[in-house]
DNA sequence: CTCTCTTCGATTGCATGCACTTCGGGCACG
DNA sequence: CGTGCCCGAAGTGCATGCAATCGAAGAGAG
């Protein structure tokens, strides 16, 4: 309960990433008592969005240049497996839910960035949970939810409208069945997410002292 | 700590499927309160070893065929991409310790069957650990384990002297850096593994009447 | 004015207490 | 002999208390 909201509201950058998360003020913000917020905070940290450190304040992670690369190789070849797995299975019903979400987000396309960055995520969670596999779902959340985060740290100016057209496409290819070409726009698809929105971080540009200096850090150990 | 004493209690089917797992008698086991046994059951939960249910006593998860098939997909995929990234890029201790590793299987070969499904399991959380990743490493650790428990299940008659060979095949064809021959190698080792292990349930062995029941109690709904 | 040391408030780590739920055995009854 | 019910023991859900730890502000020295 707690841990849904609190997942929501760092995926929708309410909490920025390196934001502290206390304890008590998470509990009597909602309402509850310590013993509940931390274990939303262990839920939260086994999905890699929130950063346990021993005896001190949790904050809401701030992924590295190299985590959003990872997270994304892991994530296409997930989202491969899974088009594979549902094109040309998919009912009729499922179809339409699929289009109502584009639909969604089409309509959420000049909203708050925040919210078509969550739908467009959305989407892609659906996906998975039509391939009735729970482990795939978990970690396809998982991942994208990360993305979201990292997508916000290394993309300011998002456009996420190109991506819905190509959401589209994605859904009459696993309609027709067609594995194969399902699984080259979802490929082309993440690609050029991921291309859009990670650039290269400009070292210049460090939120962290620790970050700016590290380079330099190295020359003097 | 405790959290991994359990795991590996359960991997090595110490703790056999469907074993009760009271807070309590945890703690006292290992000599901690209650709050760290209902902590790590928390953490297993999440990698899907335990089965956390409201009110009820926590037990070791008995995953069914179809989770099996689910996950031995997904870690197909997963293995294929982390040998694709590590080929040719290994350095020679990292080589030296897989080597070292595969030897350890070899000796435990004819030891007791658990300790040499766990190592055959560490061999590929190494491979997974060499990529630098640490998503990757949790996620092929996480399924690997999972697979364990499967294996435990569906296959009786487990014999791993062949996978030893495979490894070795493995870690041969990376250190050739050819990572479309380390990619297939990989594919067949696990396909081998998949297919002389998970032979389909026989329905009449039900080990509980509720699996057997399963499929009559749905026209019933 | 700056740097360091110290101290105290803030926060976590962990254990324990209490209320509620579930489980299992015994007992009455068919 | 089998079936249903009931109640005590066992176990979980959650809050809270206390000690240990961290960190930020303030005092003091240079």
């Amino acid at each position: 309960m707690i841990c849904r909201a609190l997942r929501r509201a760092i995926i929708e950058q309410a909490l920025e990433p390196g934001a502290k998360l206390p304890e008590d003020s998470l509990g009597e913000r909602f309402g509850v008592s310590r013993t509940i917020a931390r274990y939303a905070l262990g839920q939260l940290a086994s999905e890699g969005l929130v950063e346990l450190r021993r005896n001190r304040i949790a904050v809401v992670v701030t992924p590295s240049w190299q985590d959003a690369r990872d997270i994304f190789d892991i994530r296409m070849d997930l989202e491969r497996l899974i088009v594979r797995k549902i094109a040309g299975k998919l009912s009729s019903s499922q179809i339409a839910r699929l289009k109502a979400h584009v639909e969604a987000e089409r309509e959420a396309e000049h909203g708050p960035n925040a919210v078509s960055i969550r739908l467009a995520t959305e989407f892609h969670i659906m996906l998975a949970s039509m391939t009735n596999s729970p482990v795939l779902v978990r970690y396809v959340s998982e991942i994208a939810y990360r993305c979201c985060l990292t997508l916000s740290l290394f993309s300011r100016p998002h456009s996420s409208e190109c991506g819905i057209n190509e959401h589209i496409a994605i859904i009459e290819a696993l309609q027709e069945g067609d594995a194969n070409k399902a699984m080259s726009l979802m490929h082309s698809h993440l690609d050029s997410v991921a291309n859009r929105a990670l650039v290269e971080p400009t070292p210049a540009r460090g939120r962290d002292l620790l970050d700016v200096l590290a380079p330099y850090a190295e020359e003097t150990t």
